[in-house]
RNA sequence: UGCCUGAUGGUGUAAUGGUAGCACAGGUGACUUUGACUCACCUAGUCAUGGUUCGAAUCCAUGUCGGGCAGCCA
């Protein structure tokens, strides 16, 4: 992208929650806009959550606010740390170089702390720039925040809430629970334990987080109302007893809170001004505002906003459904490049600035939409279009025969590195007796149209010179084995004949064992065979069996000497490759000490070109 | 037969009472040492019916269709 001054400045996002916010921004109704972005450690972050975390960072960087990391982890059952550790990661890759400024970690360790607001008792964890603590180097230790940092004072606005004859324990079992709520349609009934008084209520609830109880024995429950319209205002639970460890709070707890007790309160109690969340937790808003209401807090509350998640065709978003895909093995794990995870997009080589582009272009509705897939593409290939070096590499070789070229001699010929930069540099590369070029470019029976290679016709080897298919080579079951050209060496740049048109020109690469090098190249489908995988009944059935092709690819030997780390390239003609940093092996011998049974680059193809004549 | 929520080209999204626009996809050309990129042009839309208004995608009414809600998941 361009820095001139004169360039228009980019059109910031705008969606009717962006709108809400300017609006509170314009009224000055909080001194920062702060937002969150709360998963729960139960699975790997997917495309969805990077709608959810561009929209959360995004409004936090558009206005100077901040933007909290906080683990929801209220299950101690479902989570574990392998998932936080994994969270972190691929949400600072996401923002990275856009909003890191923005990113809200705390103190490691750090609780919240008794402070006076509005001159009244209050409690607050303050959110610390990441930026501030890190840059130029780490002053303390932070972490991201995590829900169950903040039981004990949950635990203590629970006491409240009892005391206020706002809650009761139930002894009701899960199924009467469920029997007294009633149906949609049908007003539920109270608990014989509705109207227990607030000494036993206090008593049972002690109890409950001594360890007294088994599982499911008791419940601590809202006081609102069973005949609500609203079913998720029928007394909802509050606290339910497990008798577990939890992975970031240790042992300490038996009684653990639910999401619609823990979630509005942890917003409060970090200053949160806007918590943005999903469609399906609209007909929970009330019951947010209820809780939040129902404690006399002193400082502003938080209030909730809801939009719609991010459906992608021929492709899964549920946390659950990613996580039946590998226990059954489907893919190699969460990180497989066919996963539609964060770790699994950034593995493929999807860069993190692609996938800011494709979700902040969707935009941000209450609409229940589902995205072509196409739209995805189009980012990823247009951002790889401007960024990505250009190299050669044949994946299905067939030989090409030079033969007005002698053996031993190499002809060193300029190929540009990015055509798409403004002053583009070139690299060279060998032209042989004997190369590779694409089993595709060439036809001995062309179809209709075909402009590559055919007997007795003429192509382009790119960045050298045109040449002439004269004979075949064909072993004794008739499969061509070598195609003998001749090389018309005055069509090279600067040579005299150099403006020769043909109509098609092909990439390649020499054959002599000094110029190439064999890399394992893995190419990727879509991995389900429906637009709609999650409509299906049992989405296993419609997995693409040809999701994964794997090639043992011939690939410029200039590329192996400047191999970095996670560099995209484009292998001219044929897409977007990285290397897999997981399964290459990162040693690289010497040009002179390969062999031909060492392979020890592995690539992935991040995507195709866009190609207008196949298909 | 409850409550909540939504409906604009094929897809996604804008227009907040005043010219229905943008992107992707699709099509036709131009250019091209990537059948890429780029450029030009084209195709195609306000769920329905009524009302308010000089004027309605927008406001009102009714209807239709879609999504969500009956976890001690989040």
């Amino acid at each position: 992208m361009s820095d001139q001054p004169d360039s228009p400045a980019p059109a910031l996002p705008s969606d009717f929650i962006r709108d809400i916010v300017a609006g509170h921004v314009a009224e000055k109704r909080y001194a920062k806009i702060v937002t969150r972005f709360p998963p729960e450690p139960n699975g790997y972050l997917h495309i969805g959550h990077a709608k959810s975390i561009c929209l959360n960072f995004g409004i936090a960087r558009e206005h100077a606010g901040q933007c909290n990391l906080r683990f929801d982890d209220t299950n101690p059952v479902k989570e574990d740390v392998e998932y936080v550790e994994s969270i972190t990661r691929d949400v600072r890759w996401l923002i990275e170089g856009w909003a890191d400024h923005c990113l809200g970690f705390k103190p490691k360790g750090a609780h919240p702390a008794a402070v006076t607001s509005n001159g009244r008792p209050d409690y607050y964890l303050a959110p610390v720039p990441v930026a501030e603590i890190e840059n130029p180097k780490p002053k303390v230790a932070t972490e991201p925040f995590f829900a169950s940092d903040y039981f004990d004072q949950l635990y203590a606005y629970a006491i409240e809430l009892i005391k206020r004859g706002k809650a009761y324990v139930c002894d009701l079992s899960p199924e009467d629970t469920e029997k007294y709520r009633g149906a949609p349609d049908r007003p539920g009934q109270d608990s014989p334990f509705r109207n227990r008084s607030v000494a036993e209520n206090l008593d049972l609830f002690t109890r409950m987080k001594a360890g007294e109880f088994p599982d499911g024995t008791r419940s601590l429950r809202s006081k609102i109302d069973m005949a609500a319209p609203n079913m998720w205002l029928r007394d909802p639970l509050l606290y339910r007893i497990r008798h577990i460890a939890h992975h970031h709070a240790g042992d300490k707890w038996c009684l653990y809170p639910l999401y619609d007790y823990a979630h509005c309160l942890s917003d409060y109690l970090e200053g949160i001004t806007h918590s943005i969340c999903t469609l399906e937790f609209v007909d929970h808003r009330p019951l947010y505002d209820w809780i939040l209401g129902s404690l006399d807090l002193p400082r502003a509350l938080p209030h909730q906003y809801e939009f719609a998640k991010l459906n992608l065709g021929y492709t899964l978003v549920s946390k659950r459904k990613l996580l039946t895909l590998v226990t059954e093995k489907v893919v190699t794990g969460w990180d497989d490049p066919r996963m539609p995870t964060l770790s699994g997009l950034r593995r493929r080589g999807i860069p993190a600035s692609a996938l800011r582009t494709f979700v902040t272009g969707v935009g941000v509705t209450k609409f229940d939409s589902v995205t072509e897939v196409a739209v995805f593409e189009n980012a990823v290939r247009t951002e790889l279009n401007t960024t990505a070096q250009r190299r050669l590499a044949v994946l299905r070789p067939i030989k090409i025969v030079l033969t007005n070229i002698p053996a031993g001699e190499v002809i060193t010929c300029a190929a540009t590195n990015n055509p798409q930069d403004e002053n583009p540099t070139t690299r060279k590369v060998a032209l042989t007796r004997e190369v590779f070029i694409e089993t595709d470019d060439f036809a001995e029976v062309p179809p209709p149209k075909y402009f590559r290679l055919k007997p007795g016709g003429e192509v382009r080897l790119k960045y050298a010179c045109i040449i002439k298919c004269d004979e075949l080579v064909k072993d004794a079951a008739g499969v061509i084995t070598e195609i003998r050209c001749t090389a018309q060496l005055d069509t090279r740049h600067g040579q005299p004949n150099a403006d020769k048109k043909v109509k098609g020109t092909i990439h390649w690469v020499s054959a002599d064992p000094d110029y190439f090098f064999d890399a394992e190249v893995r190419l990727y489908d879509r991995l389900f065979t429906v637009p709609e995988p999650a409509a299906e009944e049992d989405f296993l059935k419609v997995v693409n069996p040809k999701s994964l092709e794997v090639v043992t690819a011939k690939l410029e030997g200039s590329l192996i000497m400047t191999m970095g780390n996670l560099e995209c390239y484009q292998f001219e003609r044929l897409g977007y490759f990285v290397l897999d940093t997981k399964d290459s092996k990162r040693e690289v011998k010497p040009l002179a000490a390969r062999t031909e049974a060492s392979i020890q680059l592995v690539f992935n193809r991040t995507i195709t070109l866009r190609d207008n004549w196949a298909k």
